[in-house]
DNA sequence: TAGAATATGTTATCTTTTTAACAATTAGGG
DNA sequence: CCCTAATTGTTAAAAAGATAACATATTCTA
């Protein structure tokens, strides 16, 4: 009763890939129990709110020993959903399209890639780790003929909120947005923004920081 | 006083990428003042944040007419630290290399792209966007004779961390992240983790929680 | 088998973040 | 030139989130 209706916190669920990616490391390791004090050094977070985050979920750990760690992490898998199958194609087979056509992520995750899709003549036909590049004219039939779940868009951001109406008509579930337009979409369509230069502008506001005071223990 | 030495809070530097993009938008077209509330509409935040967060770095708007659309967008830019120029080198031409090899976000936001580097010698010297690709053996003499700030890094996972370590000895401010490797550096380097699949989690999650409400209506 | 050591689950406290409310200011209409 | 409408900056209250603390349970040693 607990982990199912109530929506999880967004809070929670963006510390979810962070365990994640941890366990998945540990359990090749020769390593079988980890406690929430070990996780907290590897993580960043404190042990307290990871035991928390766990608990959230249910009773996973054991006391006096800590967390199995192969088992938690087929919990996880659980909890973000992996063990369900879900399709996804990609829009634009442009650099990025391609680069992320051949990304390692998606099987692991329970994500099945069924192929990608260009408008420029030049492109479509072509093979890229396995997937021909199909024309954007048979997006829909597509779409709706394998039950396609998600689509990931990485099409020119002029014709972003274009493709985004044709995906939403037929009747895709979730887009994976990686232009850099804010784009509308209906609310029972789940929309990942990806804003993939987040990352400059971060990295950008933490080293002016830095700047900023270094110039003002300068004057002291 | 306020805005220098204290360090801006995660939470708000993580809406700042946001205001950045709607504004830019808005600037390119012909309204010269837009009001908290208007923006609550295009971002999802509430009016009231919106007030606070800029109120947190000044007083830009005004009463009764709102913020004026270019000056705010100056504002968030000289905030962002995007009015400084910091170098930035690629490490790893594969096809996620290549990719952002193209990506336009770099010089609005201060940056400027200086080269690409790999190991791979059928890569080295072929050009992309006008770099060419030089040797990961002539790294060190380039981030030291060139001043570079801040580097991108795509390389297999394998490689990571010796990369990392070549980088922090080199002397690189920041490390923008692509590998799904937890890397360890100096508290002095930036370290900006990109995980990329972070968004095939978090759509994984929210279908499944969707799944869940569904198959639990579905008892009623 | 008792007692020390360990580490969870959980409650209580503290901090941060968000929302709500409103006084103050400015623009514009009559 | 006053009065209404609009919208900010700011304070007060509420909600969310994180940390600290601890009771409870389990293992291990002597």
């Amino acid at each position: 009763m607990k982990p199912d209706s109530k929506k999880i916190p967004n809070i929670i669920i963006s510390r979810l890939p962070v365990y994640y990616q941890h366990l998945k490391k540990l359990k090749d390791s020769n390593k079988e129990y980890i406690s929430s004090e070990e996780l907290a050094k590897l993580t960043g977070f404190s042990s307290s709110l990871i035991r928390k985050d766990l608990n959230y979920f249910g009773t996973f750990g054991r006391k006096s020993y800590g967390y199995d760690i192969y088992c938690l992490f087929q919990q996880i898998n659980i909890i973000m959903g992996f063990n369900y199958t879900k399709k996804i194609i990609i829009i634009g087979a442009g650099n990025l399209g391609q680069a992320l056509a051949y990304n390692k992520g998606y099987l692991e995750r329970g994500y099945s890639l069924l192929a990608l899709f260009d408008k420029n003549p030049k492109l479509i036909g072509l093979v890229i780790n396995d997937l021909e590049i199909k024309s954007i004219d048979n997006l829909e039939d597509f779409i709706k003929n394998n039950h396609i779940d998600v689509a990931v868009l990485t099409v020119p951001d002029a014709a972003a909120q274009k493709i985004a109406d044709r995906l939403t008509a037929a009747g895709i579930k979730a887009i994976w947005d990686f232009t850099e337009v804010p784009l509308q979409v209906p609310d029972d369509v789940i929309l990942e923004e990806q804003l993939i230069n987040e990352g400059l502008c971060k990295l950008s506001v933490k080293m002016n920081q830095l700047r900023m005071n270094e110039s003002e223990t300068k004057k002291d």
